[in-house]
DNA sequence: TCCGGAATGTGATTTATATCACATTCCTTT
DNA sequence: AAAGGAATGTGATATAAATCACATTCCGGA
């Protein structure tokens, strides 16, 4: 009962909850390890909890006409695929862990309860929902446009800046996982980094990547 | 006062308000007329009202790395631009009307006001934030994924089956425009235009566009 | 520690699509 | 009706990136 009360990673809408809510909440929520290449929920399957992720990295992803495409990467804490819950009755995509991760299951009654009587929380709930809905727009132009080595310097600096907040760090994805972010076929993503590494613009050792000349790598990602 | 009151093209939201709040809605609400090609809105301008289209056909583009894209069609009667005005101080795209189009601009706190004091109201437009999400997603992988006559059949479909209800009808968009929404360049739209009309798939008479063989649209635009 | 399968790197080839170049048609304006 | 500019069609060429083919490296389990 006191797990969300005393939860360090709440949401912004959480944050608008009071104690007798908090509680409730705690009630009604189940937290669940997974573990790296763990599948949270699948494509096609009933959705039925709002999730939260506390902790850890998760790719969410479809199966497109050609190939699987990871739409985006999720990091802890943030609420996980409310679109596919609230806006379907099945799932529209899957969510994988790409690292070990915590996750809360929260009873969609008591989520839509807050939503209704609490309107600080709805609010936050709602701009939540735009505000992705943004830079998934901005992000959707940005692989439709920019050619493979755009995608990938891009990508790159995405995981330094938005996921570890350094420029030194392990990429917790396949090549092929990469390609499939990136869209790209995982030769490509292959030949594409050995050049950023030939270069002298990122230092590549299998799957750690230290970025050497920042600059560089931004021009390539906006002209590239 | 009274125009939302009496208006037949509410949203499923402000079904949900009761006749006050509809004269509250009529009272701070008011109705644009937009001739084709008129600009609703611009990227990167503030952005300052809620926007529900009435009428008319609405695209909505920005301007990416390369060129210009179109994000979506939005057929009135539905809201438009929602995340970007609640979602960000400033347009992350525009808005065009590629018909004659009617607009109702509402007051921001107005509605705000109505997501705080109505739950049916507020979870109303959350589910719509949701549809709208899953659906681009669809869309964005679909794009990401086909090729180019794969996309082209895909939006012939779009249009004849969501916009226009008609296997027959006119393109409310040039060959340009057509390719700003189908990822391609205005001269393969033409080329692969008319390699569907030589093999009978759909006839071609400038904008004016039938589908002769809807099954085999259909499956250019699943495989290929 | 060795084995075997998975993941990765890299060259050669093919293919889809953009770009270039130009002809043609369609509108708008006078 | 004529003229001029925009939109469109179509062939030739260039190019980015997929695919194919194979070598190499990595890694987990016996």
């Amino acid at each position: 009962m006191e797990i969300c009360k005393f939860c360090s990673k709440r949401s912004a809408a959480a944050e608008h909850l009071g104690n007798d809510e908090l509680e409730k909440l705690g009630g009604s929520c189940v937290e669940v390890n997974f573990k790296k290449g763990d599948i949270i929920f699948k494509q096609k399957a009933l959705s039925s909890n709002i999730l939260y992720v506390r902790e850890g990295l998760v790719k969410i992803h479809m199966t497109g006409p050609e190939r699987e495409q990871i739409l985006k990467i999720a990091k802890g804490p943030s609420y996980l695929g409310i679109p596919t819950t609230l806006g379907d009755k099945v799932n529209n995509y899957s969510a994988t862990a790409i690292t070990d991760t915590k996750v809360c299951f929260i009873d969609i009654n008591v989520f839509k309860e807050f939503i209704a009587t609490n309107k600080e929380f709805a609010y936050e709930i709602i701009v939540n929902l735009c505000k992705n809905e943004l830079s998934h727009f901005q992000r959707c132009v940005n692989q439709l446009q920019k050619q493979s080595p755009g995608r990938i310097a891009e990508t790159l600096l995405f995981f330094a800046d938005e996921i570890f907040g350094s420029d030194v760090f392990d990429l917790p994805l396949s090549r092929h996982e990469f390609g499939d972010i990136t869209g790209n076929s995982r030769e490509n993503v292959s030949r594409i980094l050995s050049d950023l590494d030939k270069e002298g613009i990122v230092k590549i050792k299998g799957k750690n990547i230290s970025i050497v000349d920042k600059n560089k790598l931004l021009s390539i990602s906006k002209n590239g």
